[in-house]
DNA sequence: GTGACATATAAGTCAGACCATTGAGCTCGG
DNA sequence: CCGAGCTCAATGGTCTGACTTATATGTCAC
């Protein structure tokens, strides 16, 4: 896990990061670096560095004479894996759980278009494998082992798309798949219609029918909506 | 325009982040934090705070007794806005356009399905708004003018889908359709479709049709893979 | 009230010292 | 000859204190 030992100015971001994504900072406040270092314990220069990161974050705003003031949450860099992290593990994770459900609702299926032309033997192979592990695991509380194929599913069709752009969301789709598992209602066993999509999508993409890959991973992505009482689009 | 006057440290990154993503120090490539601070002729300590920054992007690793190794490109934050900046400025533009392109295909016709449900009776004016401002720009070269009503029409779409992650797309499909204008061949005036096609989604979205918004807006997102020469999805 | 000026404040920058980690090379016993 | 373990040097990490710069705010003259 991401015990972050590795350098103060990582652990001072690592209890600042998630007090401010979780608003325990208004959007507007002003915090001051020395008070800061002190309240942290550490050394302006750390202090200095973890600001200059939260900065970069685009959740503070650092202005001389006036002090490092919060900004309002629509300019935070929400693509941010760490801001993502942070956000997740706060109090407006299920918020965040139905943003990014939505955004994978439109990405996907896509992805497994483009996944049907271009992807590798490997891949194919990969993915038809997974599957097979779902099927495998979908029944008598194996969520976990469930789990680690589904990720590993969607994940290999993200990468297989060959878009620089979709392949980034891999992490992201991880960490909505497993808030599902573990944060969600999910006592019993997967639904058995969407096991059976994602066998046919690998199907298809194994296949090349690009259209059939975008309409069943349409498909799961609807169920997904609907796991969170979204209207399907 | 970015004069960067604003810090050091910023100045030193507007030179370091750029060299990176352009593939001027290869992946794996060891600096050194001293090196680097006699090059830009700065203190130790505005070094640290840049190397931090580009760390935060996944540009970067620091480790002890090594030095900064450049991460490879799959690694990088290609989220982050001023990633992808330094991105479109550098050699793989085009590279770069594309992948964008392909996101707002698959994203934005959602968007405007959702937009369709809960666009506030403003954002719905400033939509038609923009729809006609972009038929009264679409002749007679004035490209500039044509181009700030597309990219508004597209912001507000996003913004009125309601959904944040969608929402923070805006500036990077302002991006794209900038570049589409500034760097592609359009010599000529835009293509009285897609001015048609834009109309129509204004329609849809006041009339509250979430389907026919979809579907108008994925027309305009194949029309701009065309123009790219990618395979429609 | 309005503009010019003074002042206080907090970030920004720098230099130098010292600490901590760790990769690489060396020693030595097997 | 080889590997385990040690030494050592290189590099990032941290701290401190002093100085600089920008600027919000208050003050005063008009």
């Amino acid at each position: 896990m991401t015990t972050m030992g590795r350098g103060l100015h990582a652990r001072v971001l690592e209890s600042l990061g998630p007090a401010i994504t979780a608003g325990e900072y208004p959007a507007g406040s002003v915090l001051r670096t020395d008070e800061l270092a002190q309240l942290f314990e550490v050394s302006r220069s750390v202090m200095r560095e973890a600001v200059r990161v939260l900065e970069s974050m685009h959740l503070v705003a650092s202005r001389r004479r006036v002090g490092v003031t919060v900004r309002p949450a629509e300019e935070w860099n929400v693509y941010d894996p760490q801001v993502i992290r942070w956000r997740l593990a706060g109090a407006d994770r299920p918020r965040q759980l139905r943003s990014l459900t939505v955004l994978r609702s439109a990405v996907e299926p896509v992805a497994a278009g483009l996944a049907a032309r271009s992807a590798s033997a490997e891949q194919c192979a990969a993915l038809t494998e997974c599957a097979l592990g779902m099927v495998a695991t979908s029944r008598g509380q194996q969520l976990e082992a469930y789990l680690g194929h589904d990720v590993e599913f969607h994940r290999i069709v993200l990468n297989a798309s060959g878009n620089e752009m979709f392949a980034h969301l891999g992490d992201l789709v991880a960490e909505v798949l497993a808030g599902r598992t573990h944060h969600q209602v999910m006592f019993e066993d997967p639904d058995p219609a969407a096991v059976s999509l994602h066998v046919k999508v690998a199907e298809a993409v194994r296949e090349r029918d690009a259209q059939r890959a975008e309409e069943l991973t349409r498909e799961i992505a609807v169920g997904a909506l609907h796991e969170l009482d979204i209207l399907a689009p």
